[in-house]
DNA sequence: CATTGATTTCAGTAATTTCTGAAATTTGTG
DNA sequence: CACAAATTTCAGAAATTACTGAAATCAATG
């Protein structure tokens, strides 16, 4: 690996975080380089970069692929494809969190749905059903918010996030403040 | 493995789930069971349902305490030690979500902010510098959102979660109404 | 359409992670 | 404080996952 310091520390991080992320190492790594770069790499590039092999560079980029996190950039005259990450983090962030729902949430959703169309045999089933019903409520309470959320413009998602709890009072704010008219004029709101 | 078929399948299937979420196989599997099951199970139960060595049992659940995910039951008059999980969904989903922040996103962030505190030895390294204070900005925005909406009681959580994206509009409806207020009558607001 | 260069595939190997059984330790009880 | 039961530790085995190099495939160019 023959990189500047901190672009080392960086992906070697990256790397480490990999398993974490349900990710692997060499895949972290690469996400890390491109996302760093100033430009877009080749799989050349990145070999000599990380110190590995050529194959494991064509599957991990595959692999990045599935999951959107880059760009396939072509070089006029010269016919490698070049790599980047796309330069948005919100963006990065909105590709993030769909892929993850769909890998780790979407599964367990279709089977709690499907579990809970059997009838139970026994109590201990019936006692069983009643918890997964429960988790499915939830689940299907976040993954209603997410689907409703992720539609939001960059701006507007910064404003809810910067909003955060106070939505809660803001809620109060807005109840006093149309009851406080409806008591004047009997006038109705949405 | 002897269990009912329901109870079978959402086991095998948190298992299955395991490695996606950062957990493994056995890990998955007893956190499955015990939160689908009516009482609380000791080690030996555990053994039996699953199929599996003591010693894994012994190291998965302490993996589960580390994580917060397991309760401790002790049975009057049985000197082992019985295990449960919390029954309140929506405490699971804030113990998950503060792990994982600690276990996912706290590391990056600091590494992070030590990368940032050095001064770029290159043009290439300044470059990397300025893509990984992009990162460090979102990443201590949804932190700092989190670290509000954690708070929350269930019930104003479930507020949050239904209102969604309707928040921004409400935002909208709340300006409008209080600069009626203002022409109206002069008054003051938050 | 042959040549050359780039990329992918895949079988085998290496590395890592998970799991087990035996031994050691801890904990409660008479 | 000795004993018995329960639990944990840990070295090695088993299973899984990641990586490599060689061969195959694909694609552009003269």
């Amino acid at each position: 690996m023959n990189l500047p310091p901190l672009l080392q520390s960086f992906v070697l991080h990256f790397g480490e975080m990999g398993s974490r992320w349900g990710i692997n190492r060499t895949v972290g790594q690469i996400y890390a380089l491109l996302y760093a770069s100033s430009k877009p790499l080749c799989a050349d590039d990145i070999v000599d970069a990380l110190s590995i092999s050529r194959s494991n560079v064509s599957m991990s980029l595959r692999e990045l692929q599935a999951w959107n996190l880059v760009l396939l950039k072509h070089i006029p005259g010269d016919r490698r494809d070049y790599f980047t990450t796309p330069d948005d983090v919100w963006q990065i962030l909105r590709t993030l969190a769909e892929e993850r729902k769909k890998r780790e949430v979407d599964p367990t959703l279709s089977v709690l749905r499907e579990l809970l169309m059997q009838s139970p045999g026994s109590e201990e089933e019936r006692h069983a059903q009643a918890k997964l019903a429960e988790m499915q409520t939830l689940i299907e309470q976040l993954t209603k918010w997410y689907d409703d959320v992720k539609h939001l413009e960059t701006e507007q998602l910064a404003t809810l996030l910067n909003l955060g709890s106070k939505v809660t009072k803001l809620i109060d704010t807005k109840d006093r403040i149309v009851s406080l008219g409806r008591k004047r004029k009997g006038s109705k709101t949405s």
